[in-house]
DNA sequence: GTTTATGCAAATTCTTTGCAATACT
DNA sequence: AGTATTGCAAAGAATTTGCATAAAC
């Protein structure tokens, strides 16, 4: 399902370095939405502070990570999922699930986006949902 | 329509002090979600740095105004809207809109949100959508 | 008169930048 | 070898805290 963090790296033509693997790690262990203090907390041993930084900044302008809406401040990140033949998901449509008792915030690829109704003269490009609620394992 | 600033703060039980009652005519003259950098702008010949942030903080806390979600890292807060009987709007159900252009984001009252299907077991309490786009007056 | 908010200074925290050393291709 | 990335130090923003003064009730 999801390649491993050097062929996520050789997809965009991103150096392979020990730092990109261990975010790329991280993110796939978790499963769920990360600030940088997150993964400062569990790199830091390994990996200076501004490293996780430049790596998360690199890895938004490549697209390989997207910002996650988060209604508490911190601005987190989550993997943009790959599919075998290399697209991406939907790119102008995020769903966000946020969890109010394990904080957890994951990307729901699954469920879709219906259409909004926008007043006149509105055009939509784009839309990202965050949902708050209860998730499948607090449940 | 919107209450003037001084109803507002009684229906919150909030002191009515100048810094407040400024805070809010900004909300209702910029008619956009504004930033505290944005305010502070504004507000900063008359009112220090540090209040408007206490002011912020309190208005959050007395859910007077709401952070609004936005892709760009910066913590935009925008007025909860009011109902002359003093009922909130919708409280959990936000449709916030940012222009690409112009770069405002506003809250939009009249849209709605039709329902989502999460995959099982998910419990969905609210919602918040930010749709990117072109709005009605950079159209 | 009592309580709460403000302003200023200073402390923290968050994020970015410069540059030499190191790792990648 | 040549180019991009890393780590460290330090700069720059953003946000919070402490405390005396001032304003609100």
């Amino acid at each position: 399902m999801s390649p491993n963090p050097v062929t996520i790296l050789k997809e965009h033509k991103l150096r392979i370095t020990n730092c990109r693997k261990a975010v790329l790690s991280t993110f796939s262990d978790k499963q769920s939405a990360l600030s940088h203090a997150d993964l400062e907390d569990i790199l830091k041993e390994n990996y200076d502070r501004v490293t996780i930084y430049r790596t998360l900044k690199t890895f938004l302008e490549s697209d390989l990570i997207h910002k996650v809406l988060d209604d508490s401040g911190a601005t987190k990140y989550a993997l943009c999922s790959h599919n075998s033949d290399g697209t991406h998901h939907h790119d102008h449509e995020h769903i966000h699930f946020k969890c109010e008792i394990c904080g957890k915030i994951k990307c729901l690829e699954e469920a879709t986006l219906p259409k909004v109704s926008l007043p006149k003269g509105f055009v939509n490009k784009e839309m990202s949902l965050l949902v708050t609620g209860v998730c499948d394992k607090c449940n």
